[in-house]
DNA sequence: GTTGAGCGTT
């Protein structure tokens, strides 16, 4: 099955100035790739569920990369649009949720070439999309060593740094991202932190060398562990809120009233469909709203 | 004691 390229995206008729704001990301990938897309057709290849999309098989050394931090309503055809700009592509993925088809916010494109994918990383790595930047690299070879890579640290220091993230913890192996947690309102580091290395080795020996150790310019000891796959469990969590279950620290919990049931029927899959929409839309207007308010509003909260 | 944006699929 072929497709022109445009067309597809967007149909939506913006009402407020938060659709508009909305529609950008649509309106900025169409308006930049405007007269450059779509000058030969191009063929989607087959789009088999939840197989991302695909043109042939390959091999992947250099042409396979990892985009991050994608916008939530980001599809594999809007992936796939925006990078086939820079060359053929063998295939697009964007990972989510099975049920409910809720982003994860990352992705993989593999190109035919590994000039393009090169290229791709120097066009799109810190592109700005809306709220987000993507992050645009080299996918590393899937392995076991991979897995169990992201940790959970906390009592860190109220004043760390990134810079005294990667000292603290770069010693012990490459560091493939982190994050400090802040307070909403203030910005204040909360003492804790995500660090993810590149290798399971690398962060098990993080682990037994800071758990329960006072780091440099630290006052109390700190706790490293592996982190929860937390991203799977929201995902369900959303599924089961709308089938009448609320999990609780991954743990399914019945709610009183609710009846408990194995299978959806199609109606009742739509509406898991719906309510996933809508608990977006309601992440998007909150976004928003944080990113437009006035400064004097800043305690207050529109939802 | 406190667990977040999403870096691991086909």
């Amino acid at each position: 099955m072929c497709e022109r390229y445009p067309g597809y995206l967007f149909g939506g008729t913006p009402v407020s100035s938060w659709d508009r704001s909305f529609n950008s990301l649509e309106n900025q990938i169409q308006q930049q790739y405007r007269g450059r897309v779509g000058g030969g057709v191009r063929c989607w290849g087959s789009m088999s569920e939840g197989g991302g999309i695909s043109s042939a098989g390959g091999d992947t050394a250099k042409t396979n990369l990892i985009v991050n931090y994608l916008p939530q309503t980001m599809t594999e055809k809007d992936l796939y649009a925006m990078f086939m700009t820079i060359g053929p592509i063998e295939s697009c993925r964007v990972m989510k949720d099975f049920k409910t088809g809720y982003s994860y916010g990352f992705g993989f494109v593999n190109f035919t070439r590994e000039e393009d994918a090169a290229r791709a990383i120097d066009t799109f790595n810190g592109y700005q999309l809306r709220n987000k930047r993507l992050k645009v690299s080299y996918a590393r070879p899937s392995g076991e060593d991979i897995k169990d890579t992201n940790l959970y640290v906390t009592n860190l220091p109220r004043a760390i740094t990134e810079e005294q993230l990667e000292t603290i913890f770069g010693k012990y192996g490459r560091i493939v991202q982190k994050h400090i947690l802040r307070d909403k309102s203030n910005g204040t580091p909360r003492g804790v932190a995500f660090v993810r290395f590149d290798k399971r080795e690398e962060a098990q020996e993080a682990i037994a060398a800071l758990n329960n150790v006072i780091p440099e310019g630290g006052t109390e000891p700190l706790s490293v562990k592996v982190a929860e796959e937390h991203g799977k469990q929201k995902a369900a969590y959303y599924a089961g809120w709308a089938a009448g279950f609320h999990h609780n620290r991954g743990e399914a919990v019945k709610v009183p009233h609710a009846t408990p049931q194995r299978h959806h029927s199609l109606d009742q899959l739509d509406m898991l469909h719906r309510h996933d929409l809508f608990l977006q839309q309601n992440r998007y207007r909150r976004e928003y709203h944080q990113q437009h308010q006035p400064a004097y509003m800043a305690h207050h909260r529109p939802f």
